[in-house]
Parts: C-alpha cells; structure tokens; sequence
DNA sequence: CTTGTTTTTTGGAATGATTCCTATTACCAT
DNA sequence: ATGGTAATAGGAATCATTCCAAAAAACAAG
C-alpha cells in the first residue's frame, strides 16, 4: 500500500459521485501535484482486483469507481448522465425492483439491464482438467480475452 | 432503408454470437465489398436507436450487436469473452436468476450486475417544465451527456 | 551509510474503438 | 436530364485507456 495509492483510495471514500479515473487524478493532484495519471489508473485497477474499489461500466465510454462495495446497484441519468446508487432487494422481481428503485431514488426509471458473467460450458470443462493437471504436473493455459476501454 | 443498412440487418439476423462492429463490417464486406466502416457504425447505431438491433456493452472494451430484441439478458464468459443469450424471467429474484441461468446455460455464474437508466430528479423537473413550455412558446434545452467508446 | 535488488512511479508515447468530416455518389421527384 | 436531398466512402481526429523505458523510492544486508 504505496502513499499514492491510500490516497487514490481516501479521496474516493470522500464521495459518492462514482467519480471517473479523471475526476479521481484531478482530486488527488491536489495533495500530490507529481502524481501521474498512469498511476491513478493502476492503482484503481489494482484496488478493484483486490476487491477494495468497484469498477462501475455503465456504457458511457468512461469507467467509473465507488469506494463503497456492499451490495449495491446504480442508476444513471439518461440526460445528465450523473450515477447514484440504490439498494439491491436480492429477493424481489424485476417489477419489484422498478418500484423499489422509484420509490428510493425518485428517478423515473427508464430501463434496466441485468448482465451475467461466468465460466461456459467448454471453460469449466478447460479449467477441471487444468487443475486435474496441476495437482499432478506443471502447467497452465491462457488467460481471458485481453480486453481494453 | 438503404441497401448497405438492409445488408448489415440480414447479417445480424444471420447470426447469435453477438458480433462487434468490426465483425459485423466483415461480414458485410464479403457481399458488398466498397462498404465502408463509417456506414457500418452508423447504421448500427441507426438501427438500435430505432430498436431494431440491440446494442450490448459488457465493460470488455467493445459494443456488440444483437438484432434478436425480445426480452432476454446476457452472459459473458470470463476465460473465453463468449457471449451467450440467457432468457429472463421478470418475476424472479435474483437468486432464482442465478438457477435459472445455470440450468439453462451450462454457465457457472460468477457475478451480475443490474444497471437502471432514467431521469433523476432534476431532470424530470426540466423536462416537465420544457413540455411545459414548449407547448407554448418554441423553445429547447440540451441533449445528454456526450458520450463516447 | 553504501551497495545492490526489487517495486513503484513518472511522463510520454502508443493503442484502438468509435466518431467526425468532406467530397462523392445514389436516389427521387419534377 | 436536372436539381436537390440524403447516404456513403475514405480517411483523419478523438480520447479513454494501456504500455513502456527511465528515474525514483523502498528495502535488505553487509
């Protein structure tokens, strides 16, 4: 934990305005002139490999990071873009959740979108046998798709 | 309707792998070979906001298009970066998605994210007040937030 | 406190998906 | 045909993000 990176992590503690890795570099300049924007961004992505930071993708060509990991969803505005949070219901339905999120935020919500991520068929099978292998040889396969943004 | 949007349409159709635009772009080419990547994107953009082709973004750096628009959501494999359908039911909690999607997909699940869209507060305001005015007077305000990726 | 070793940061250049711009082309009604 | 409008082609520009080489910091051991 590097004194830029405990920095990067208590200026976003400070909001919750789900700030871009811009809005971030500028906030920390201010304590930290020579900090390098490259910096900022291998510090949130290190921060949100291990788990301390959230990485919010919303569509909008920009990422976004939030300090504050409980289980939570967010909403943006389709018109001013700005992002808050609302509180995940695990229990409800989809229409449930339309109100709930109403109900809370008091957006007129607009549409919703729920995205899944895990391993195919055909990659759990590659990841059961490499680790068949492990356990007896050495040896490893190639990581996910390189990915960019 | 266009010959070149009307070929990118077909193309779509032709497929549920949920090509990028550069996949889409050579698919194209290979029966329209002057086309060009501009006339792509724009008319993949065209479609989906006339909600004929659905644009995906799942935070791996490129949109996908998806011309199959009823009421489903996404999974993305994290070794392999392949996409898959997965059919929604609306009443569901979250918990059941999870089972559901297992069971039908072969997928293990390993995290889903639930984005709202909508307008906040504010902006419901100014949108009640432009209606309001542009009944009377003529009158406009500013778009969204810019955005870019 | 030096020396050597490893890790991190800087600063700037490179990348790459997407958008923008302008001259050219296709389309259409007269 | 002709003039006007809309769409396309081709390429340049944009900009968030990543990559890289060199400098600095942190650390360990003599």
């Amino acid at each position: 934990m590097t004194k830029q990176r405990a920095l990067i992590l208590e200026e976003l503690r400070k909001v919750r305005t789900h700030p871009t890795a811009a809005d971030v570099y500028e906030a920390v300049r201010r304590c930290m002139p020579r900090i390098s924007l490259g910096t900022v961004y291998r510090n949130l992505d290190l921060l949100s490999r291990e788990g301390l930071v959230r990485r919010i993708d919303l569509g909008t060509g920009k990422k976004r990071y939030d300090a504050f990991v409980e289980d939570h969803s967010h909403i943006r505005c389709s018109s001013c873009g700005r992002v808050d949070d609302v509180p995940l219901h695990r229990a409800d339905g989809l229409a449930a959740m339309y109100h709930g999120v109403e109900r809370t935020t008091g957006y007129e919500v607009q549409s919703c979108e729920i995205d899944f991520v895990g391993l195919c068929p055909e990659c759990r099978k590659d990841s059961a046998a490499a680790s068949r292998e492990r356990s007896s040889r050495k040896n490893d396969l190639a990581g996910p798709e390189k990915t960019r943004k």
